[in-house]
DNA sequence: TCTCGTTATGTCAGTAACTGACATATACTC
DNA sequence: GAGTATATGTCAGTTACTGACATAACGAGA
């Protein structure tokens, strides 16, 4: 008895985050998912490719409206310039998503196989951001880096907000961008014969 | 028969790659492993945790190697400097691994559940390396950053050593390390209001 | 209204990763 | 030579995930 299809995705997203916060990830059962959604385990596979994905579902608009962001940033600025621009950007989206990203966040820092899943969407993210800049004509390998960086920023200043929203996110990020002028500006390298500790 | 423990995980390690490489990740099964090398697939799980982990034995000592670096470089080093350091310290290692690495990235290119399993690695090198820059003094915030950051630009030289290999790791390492001071020099922060795209 | 093609789902059988429990054989020590 | 620890074998079981086929709802058109 098909609703609508996209029903049926809703109602499983909801039931595996309950149940995961119930049993924690790995006791729960994909056919116990199914069963609280009303439907078959085969089901679920039908609308997630894996028993993980039941809890990233929405990165792909968040990953398309960074890099269009990145795209749509004024043309004067720099790298590091369009993609602080483009994670202000999507404050509002995250402050909106808070309440339901909370409980997820909780069942993530209690599973490994959910933390590793994590560190693949975040790849996702930075090899977006990486291309957008390329549409912007910044060179290919400066752009991963860029993305990279930017991207460790951004998860410094995100993780520095969930902690204390008051400032804001944007204030945030100037901080972590901050920080990142400050590693390389006082950055001396080391001697040349440096590299021979081990004798 | 347990010849010493030690020699069947080698076995098993080396069936695997052959396998991976004949019929791919996913083609290859983990009893199969076992059977090339002799022993069951209960013995595989005896010394792997997972099918994936068979890929990736001796990255905790690179760990260790590199985290060590970090705190026996030179006092006066800042953070990126001393990241700089311990990965100039490194090169010879893997130099001497080059050979063994090569048809193992070569997997690793083509399997997407490798590549996850990489990307966790990864994240535990950052988490060794800020440790190990917080025993430096490093603020905490700042090490996670610096480690990070220090993370992608290892990578990028790696990266570029691994298709030109003449110029050594530390060539490219220098030249990645440039491009970082680049991104966060001439970087310019955008205006107040550049965050208000979507209106 | 009937028909037909499309789509979401159900059903069922099967594979393969991984685990726990127990048995056994080898190595190591006293 | 007895005894202990360790690496392995054996076996039964769970669960994530897949392919093949059947069926029920839905929409478009005759």
């Amino acid at each position: 008895m098909p609703r609508s299809g996209e029903d049926a995705r809703r109602r499983l997203q909801q039931a595996a985050l309950e149940l995961f916060r119930e049993r924690g990830y790995e006791a729960t059962t994909t056919a116990e998912i199914a069963a609280r959604a009303g439907v078959t385990e085969r089901t679920f596979f039908r609308h997630f490719p894996d028993k993980r994905e039941a809890l990233f579902h929405g990165e792909d608009a968040f990953r398309a409206a960074l890099s269009d962001a990145v795209i749509a940033a004024p043309d004067d600025l720099d790298p590091m310039g369009a993609l602080l621009f483009a994670f202000r950007s999507v404050e509002q989206t995250l402050a909106n998503n808070r309440s339901f990203s909370a409980p997820r966040q909780a069942v993530i820092d209690q599973t490994p196989a959910l933390q590793e899943r994590v560190l693949t969407k975040t790849a996702g993210l930075i090899t977006a951001l990486s291309g957008a800049l390329r549409r912007r004509g910044v060179e290919d390998g400066v752009a991963t880096l860029a993305a990279q960086v930017g991207m460790a920023a951004f998860g410094y200043a995100a993780g520095a907000w969930f902690h204390d929203p008051k400032p804001g996110l944007g204030a945030h990020l100037l901080r972590a961008f901050d920080a990142l002028q400050d590693l390389s500006s006082t950055f001396r390298k080391p001697g040349p014969n440096s590299a021979d500790v081990h004798r």
